[in-house]
DNA sequence: TACATACAC
DNA sequence: TATGGTGTATGTA
């Protein structure tokens, strides 16, 4: 059948072109902020800088590949008899139909995604970036840059010696992620006002189903999003852009649209939605990437009109994945729900890594000890987690940066460094000789822990066990168990106790708020009195609550409610970086300090009463916080990085909608969408490319709470920093928290984590427990908006790749990952809860024990010198379910009054963005991405 | 299961 | 001189 709708006219090419053609079109494709920049100059410099290089030749490799793909793509189509296109065609119209029958426009979804992220928060800490051309990186690689350097061509993803030679006057600001997770963290907590269940996508993004929202309180997506745009800008003073659409995969679309600062509504009727999407140049959509464009393109595919035009073409070259994926994007349908929550106690992610660039190497003994390095971190990574695997996957890079990739599943799953490194190191001898410039390692297949079918979990045992009894549930330790309780397997059952036990403490605070009025709060802040006065969360009882919210999540961490945030209930922002950071870590080399962050402080109450506490730093002070952490770091510059965090995300499968059937039949779908109903016109624009504003000011003022002592406290050389397992573990989470006592949604992972540092002197180690554990996560595939698979992933973060040794210089790698957790391990400190903690671990808790093993003075159980951070863990959770029996909060108190929040979402599956499974109700999500970005500027 | 690719941030 | 790190999905064998 005849396509209705005629593609884009683009002459269907050959797919191949000139060599330079081609590679113009290295970074000057489209992205925001680019609209005005001169793309042949950028293509001519690229070349230039480029043509003699290893890279440049891979990447003419990769392209002839892709060329050989089109041109037997070619052969095919020709071969093809009208019958069979025929059949595709229809083939694909019954699709069509399916998929229309199945969509569901009635629900809103935001897309929040963050104004050049890293280079605004960078912008932040010294605002005399904002009109100078920035990027965030080294001369390496480039994690983004600012509007400003854009208009020069530089953006993510460019060496920065590259952005350079754009634009000499580019300054490079090396990345810390400890600084943007914060931030995102502050604006998670925005954003959870919203949808509380919403779902980063990294650490500067997020999708937002507003529909409840919106219905209840009788306002439209639009409204929402100008709202949340509004709050973001004056409570963290940073701008970002909104899409706004009926389902992810336009909202995700329509973000871009008027970035920076922003906003684009697509509205839920089929002829809004085919006027968008039918003029939408394929490489927008989420999971068509460069080389999906350029084999479309190849057909005279250069808009989504083409996919449903040319179905029947699509139908018979491509997979049934990816044309079902097509088709579901020509028709704008995208997932319309929340990824999935994952099991209790399944393994989220597929597979955890380690990997690294470095100057070449070709040594046996060099090359070993490089998979030793990698192995042990991957070991204790998979430690933190408590996964143990049995697929081992070795990833070499070689110096014309072609990668090889060798792996083994064994019989037996493992995770000590010794077997990875045995494993490892098998693959690679049998590799050599071989020269390379990066080396990974990879663990994967998992060992499912626990909650096996017929095995009873321990949560399941609790449950039937407190519901028998009015008793609340003893401690794990008091029921006999021993110190397999320690595991983290035993953790994950703890952890579900831990739910089911604050799950029913809500429920039966809440009777008692209802009698009793306050009553809750006041036993909250008697918990926590010692810490803190419980004046000040006075105004927190007049925050209005948001009933949804507030019981879908409180109670989804176990443990991990804590509070955290010393700020103090009134000052909602979570962030007061006061304490914050001890640099987790040693000095990362290059990267913009940590401590820094300042950010803001919200309200004018707020901020007067900020000023009281002894933590606020003045302006000045603040600014010499911030100039001297820069100046502490610039010895970086040197050799190795480490990085940070970022963030993850999630996403979920998808469900099916309900449906919704179109009129007439679909031999033509496309007429009927064309002719289908609906009101509201929607006037589309199509600019793409709007002219870079610049990004938002701030008001001076939101630029005062601070950190304070966070210079103060630098971590003595070699100490080491150590996230607190009970609030971590569970990755994944986002991080909201909620305060029990008012309801206020501010913390998140970083805040909590502010409180739950212990340094542990001498110990050995890396410090990039830290960052390591972050977040690793942020995968992608699926096509976003679409995606449907659903895995989790971590989030991660890490960063600093960098360069190892010779390089004086390293890099690090910054990237954008999403994640959550751990990564932050070792950033802030709060102040409140953050006390409680600190005493439970340092404190004389511990008590020597013949063997060199330690005595816990609270339990009197026999603990090894490895599991004593874990079992502090323990008990400060038990010490919470204890105290707290009202709710999932814990405290509320705290010196100058600190709110206790309570985290509030879980982790759920994630699909990445560009999965093309599932067409219809895909999910999917994640990132990360670090950043060899780092290496000095210097040159 | 093994490997390479594509994609996302 | 110089081009990142982590993770998931997909296609093919
Ligand atoms: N290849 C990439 C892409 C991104 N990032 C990091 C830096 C970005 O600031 C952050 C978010 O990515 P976005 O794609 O959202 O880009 P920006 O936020 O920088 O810019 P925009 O205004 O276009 O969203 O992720 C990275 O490290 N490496
Ligand atoms: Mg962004
Ligand atoms: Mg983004
Ligand atoms: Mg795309």
């Amino acid at each position: 059948m005849q396509q209705s709708r005629s593609q884009s006219a683009a002459p269907p090419s050959d797919g191949s072109m000139d060599c330079k053609q081609w590679f113009g079109t290295v970074f000057t494709n489209d992205k925001a902020g680019m609209g005005a920049v001169d793309k042949d100059r950028i293509k001519n410099i690229v070349y230039e800088m480029s043509k003699d290089s290893a890279h440049f030749r891979n990447d003419l490799r990769k392209q002839s590949q892709t060329e050989q793909r089109v041109r037997k793509m070619k052969e095919r189509a020709s071969a093809l008899s009208p019958a069979e296109i025929a059949g595709h065609t229809k083939a694909m119209d019954m699709k069509i139909a399916a998929l229309k029958a199945s969509a569901d426009l009635t629900r809103t979804w935001l897309h929040i995604d963050m104004d050049a992220f890293f280079a605004s928060v960078e912008e932040l800490d010294d605002p005399s970036l904002k009109d100078k051309p920035m990027a965030v990186g080294g001369i390496g690689m480039i994690s983004t840059a600012n509007y400003v350097a854009r208009k020069y061509g530089v953006r993510s993803a460019m060496p920065g010696f590259i952005g350079r030679r754009l634009c000499p006057q580019l300054v490079f600001v090396k990345p810390c992620f400890s600084k943007y997770v914060k931030v995102a963290a502050a604006t998670r907590a925005i954003l959870a006002d919203y949808d509380p269940e919403f779902e980063a996508g990294s650490l500067d993004e997020a999708y937002l189903d507003v529909t409840d929202y919106c219905q209840m309180h009788s306002t439209s997506g639009e409204a929402v999003a100008e709202v949340i745009r509004q709050r973001v800008r004056e409570e963290v003073a940073l701008t970002c852009s909104c899409g706004i659409g009926p389902n992810r995969l336009l909202a995700k679309v329509a973000s871009d649209i008027r970035k920076p600062d922003g906003q684009f509504a697509i509205p839920g009727n089929t002829t809004a939605i085919t006027r968008f999407i039918d003029l939408l140049p394929i490489r927008k959509v989420p999971g068509i990437g460069k080389v999906s464009e350029q084999v479309l393109k190849a057909f005279g595919i250069e808009t989504c009109a083409g996919l449903i035009a040319n179905r029947g073409l699509l139908s018979a070259l491509f997979s049934p994945v990816s044309t079902n994926f097509f088709m579901a994007v020509g028709l704008g349908i995208g997932r319309t729900q929340h990824g999935e929550q994952v099991e209790e106690g399944a393994v989220g992610r597929k597979g955890m890594s380690c990997e690294r660039t470095f100057q070449a190497m070709g040594e046996p003994a060099e090359l070993e000890a490089k998979c030793a390095e990698l192995s042990e971190k991957l070991a204790e990574d998979l430690a933190s987690e408590g996964l143990k695997g049995k697929t081992i996957t070795l990833k070499l890079k070689e110096t014309n940066f072609e990668v090889r990739t060798r792996n083994i599943t064994l019989t037996r799953h493992i995770s000590s460094r010794e077997d990875v490194l045995h494993e490892a190191l098998k693959l690679l001898r049998a590799e050599l000789p071989i020269t390379i410039r990066l080396m990974g390692i990879r663990m994967s297949s998992f060992l499912e822990t626990n909650t096996g079918p017929g095995q009873r979990t321990l949560s399941a045992f609790l449950k039937t066990d407190s519901a028998d009894s009015a008793a609340k549930p003893a401690p794990p330790h008091q029921h006999g168990w021993n110190q397999t309780f320690l595991d983290r397997e035993t953790r994950q059952e703890l952890d579900e106790q831990m739910q089911q036990h604050r799950l029913k403490q809500k429920s039966e605070q809440q009777s008692i708020k209802a009698s009793a009025g306050m009553g809750a709060v006041s036993d909250g802040h008697a918990a926590d009195a010692t810490l803190a006065a419980p004046a000040a969360c006075r105004t927190c009882e007049e925050t209005d609550v948001d009933p949804g919210p507030q019981n879908s999540h409180a109670d989804q961490l176990g443990p991990g409610k804590l509070n955290i945030n010393a700020a103090g209930c009134s000052q909602r922002p979570v962030l007061q970086m006061k304490n914050a950071l001890e640099p987790c870590q040693a000095p990362e080399a290059g990267s913009s300090q940590p401590l820094e962050l300042t950010l803001r402080d919200w309200q004018p109450a707020a901020a007067s009463q900020l000023a009281r506490s002894q933590d606020a730093p003045s302006d000045g002070q603040q600014q010499r916080l911030q100039q001297g952490t820069r100046t502490d770091l610039s010895f970086l510059g040197g050799h190795n990085s480490r990085g940070s965090p970022e963030q993850q995300q999630d996403s979920a499968s998808g469900g099916k909608e309900i449906g919704h059937s179109f009129p007439g039949d679909l031999t033509s779908c496309r007429d009927v969408l064309d002719t289908a109903d609906d009101a509201g016109e929607p006037d589309l624009v199509h600019a793409w490319d709007e002219e870079p504003a610049g990004i938002g000011e701030m008001p001076e003022e939101a630029h005062q709470s601070g950190s304070q002592g966070a210079a103060a406290k630098a971590t003595p050389p070699g100490a080491r920093t150590w996230a607190c397992q009970v609030c971590t573990f569970g990755d994944n989470r986002p991080q909201i928290l909620r305060c029990s006592v008012c309801d206020a949604v501010r913390g998140t992972t970083l805040d909590y984590f502010m409180g739950h540092n212990a340094e542990v002197s001498s110990a050995s180690a890396s410090q990039q427990d830290a960052q390591d554990s972050a977040a690793k996560a942020g995968s992608r595939s699926k096509r976003p908006g679409l995606d449907a698979t659903g895995s989790k992933q971590k989030s991660i973060l890490r960063f600093f790749a960098g360069f190892e040794p010779p390089a004086k210089a390293a890099e690090s790698s910054a990237l954008a990952g999403s994640g959550n957790n751990k990564a932050l391990a070792g950033e802030q400190r709060a102040s409140s809860s953050v006390q409680t903690h600190q005493q439970a671990r340092s404190g004389g808790m511990w008590e020597r024990a013949e063997g060199g093993s330690w005595l816990c003075k609270q339990c009197s159980e026999d603990v090894l010198e490895k599991d004593k951070s874990t079992h502090e863990d323990f008990h400060i959770a038990l010490d919470m379910s204890r105290k707290q029996p009202g709710q999932a909060v814990t405290k509320h108190m705290q010196r100058q009054g600190s709110a206790s929040m309570t985290q509030t979402q879980r982790k759920r599956k994630v699909t990445p963005s560009g999965s093309r499974a599932g067409a219809e109700g895909m999910n999917k999500r994640s990132v990360k991405s670090v950043a060899a970005l780092l290496r000095p500027t210097t040159m």
